[in-house]
DNA sequence: CTGTTAGCGCTTTCAA
DNA sequence: TTGAAAGCGCTAACAG
């Protein structure tokens, strides 16, 4: 069907011919620097270009100076609205800088996140991006380290999203303070049984917003017994199945917080299914503020993040291309969070 | 903060050297097709590269090889759980073969995607997907055909996903099909009077839903005049004003169709905003089955589509890897769809 | 099976 | 300014 007698694409060399000038001439008026060619000769060579469609091959361009234009970002899973919304903000970010992003999914799994960053040093990039939920005291987390390490020693730069990352370059979240602040505004709001749909022990976001939100009970004197602490998936289904082992221990809770979005989603249709009106009967909150909390119902209360800006901010950390100073060494402190009272959490 | 003495990265040279043998011993026992090497200096080799940390330059082996291990995808919106989902399809797939993605976005605007198209091609990708909403008849069009049609004959290949954009391959989506059906079983439960909030009539996905919708009505000799079609964004906040323009209409509507979930959510919403409760005054439903439709209120009825299947589908085609004949021209027909009826359309 | 030696397409000294 | 030529890191004949 496809014509199989491909010939191959125009090179800069066919360009220069077709020109009549050099090899050099050519790759100065087409990508060169300094513009230091004469204004007819480069006319010739863009209207040549345009003849054979050339395009310069970056590939070739990227070996001879031996730098690339690639981005790579790591994401658990690329469906989540939580990872594409900030895939939104790296690539817009990107295509600002004329960079390509290149992106890869790790799917929550250790071991897989350090083949896939090995594997994307092959390409050279010039910014890998991270934003994984990082697991804590995972084996592979030293040999991470120690991978990212030599890839910035090798002339890389790393970013991670979410919790500092030291000596790494991090856009910090505030899942601490947010989760805190969540909590007393729900005590203000008169909630006293409190449960939290937690996440993977092991994934440092969940546990921080664990803590943020205990402490911010706390101040309000209100306990949270373990046994109202349920470890499940940092997934829709993962909400929902730790929301149905809450109703199954019986525990009396007027609030349940699930420490994402999607998570509270979850939560909020196990509830509906199990016969409970979400809202009326127990109130439910997350944290993300992606953007279909908005639309289900009720609306949910979460802790907002601006998460495109955070992937924006993150390759402008890495590229050095904002906040005056290039390794300014993280920017600004951490991205602010802020709590967002809807529907699923009235006044009691 | 970081060191600024960066070295450069192992290079083979440096292994070969390393290891006692040559650059090109060293290269076959890296990445060498048929294995024609003694055992004990692969070893070597092998260790001598884990000592030094190499990893070989994908930029430079694709130079010299005169082939990448790229695809580019190109979507409307990765923040669109439509396009994220596919995304994932493909990204997944494209891992199993050790291919890497690159994204890029075009945000439904023709110019810009051919600029995009442009810029890609300038990293000789093995395969190209285009995910967007082509749009139809734009002055781009026959310029971005050209110029996909000048990738193709140099070797690369390129796959399109909804409707058919011969000669080139498609994942060919099932939009009118899959609205008739749609259309078909609304009217068996009951409903009479439609309004469908459409999309812009330059997009092609929702021109077909349309069309398919409205043909399945004609099946039940049910009419859509002209002042029930209104044209909106294809966005969630397309379908919120779509239906707040419906509203404003007066028009008596027992059930609104919005040609894909992300508006139908946007219409659900506005009802609720209006004081309508969607599903009992008026039935509400979508196309595309994304995740996030499970769990709004009332669950929204749509028409499936295997997001995550198509992207996989969509690589496969591209790069032969599927179906016996590389080049069977595009598969075993359209992706079934299914109409799934959920709470949003009870019977009347 | 191993090493030598041309390239791949592009950039970048270095003279002219 | 322009062009010739030497690489960039890697692969792929081609002899040995």
């Amino acid at each position: 069907m496809s014509a199989p007698a491909s010939k191959s694409p125009a090179t800069l060399h066919d360009v220069a011919r077709e020109a009549g000038v050099s090899l050099a001439t050519a790759s100065r008026s087409l990508n060169g620097s300094a513009r230091k060619v004469n204004e007819d000769y480069r006319q010739r060579v863009v209207e040549a270009a345009q003849r054979l469609g050339y395009t310069t091959n970056l590939f070739a361009q990227a070996v001879a100076k031996g730098s690339t234009t690639t981005v790579a970002l790591l994401v658990a899973d690329i469906a989540d609205p939580y990872f594409s919304s900030i895939a939104a903000g790296v690539i817009d970010a990107a295509s600002e800088e004329r960079l390509v992003v290149t992106i890869a999914v790790t799917g929550r799994d250790a071991q897989r996140e350090l083949d896939t960053v090995r594997a994307l040093r092959g390409q050279r990039p010039r910014v890998m991006i991270l934003a994984g939920s990082r697991t804590t005291g995972s084996a592979f987390e030293a040999e991470l380290r120690t991978e990212l390490s030599s890839f910035e020693d090798t002339g890389g730069k790393v970013a991670f999203i979410s919790q500092d990352a030291a000596p790494f370059a991090t856009v910090l979240l505030d899942n601490r303070g947010g989760a805190r602040d969540l909590a007393v505004a729900l005590a203000e709001l008169g909630y006293r049984d409190f449960a939290v749909i937690a996440g993977p022990a092991e994934i440092r976001t969940a546990q921080e917003r664990l803590d943020g939100f205990s402490a911010g009970l706390a101040e309000h004197g209100i306990s949270l017994p373990a046994e109202r602490i349920i470890h499940s998936d940092f997934t829709r289904d993962g909400g929902y199945r730790g929301a149905q082992e809450l109703l199954a221990s019986g525990a009396r809770v007027d609030l349940v917080f699930a420490v994402n979005d999607v998570m509270a989603v979850g939560v909020v249709s196990a509830l509906r299914d199990a016969g409970i009106a979400p809202g009326e009967g127990i109130g439910v909150a997350g944290f993300d503020d992606i953007p279909t909390v908005r639309d289900i119902t009720p609306a949910l209360t979460t802790v907002r993040i601006p998460l495109e800006d955070v992937g924006r901010r993150a390759l402008q950390l890495a590229t050095g291309s904002a906040y005056g100073a290039p390794d300014a060494g993280g920017g600004p402190g951490p991205i602010p969070t802020e709590t967002i009272i809807r529907g699923s959490t009235p006044r009691r």
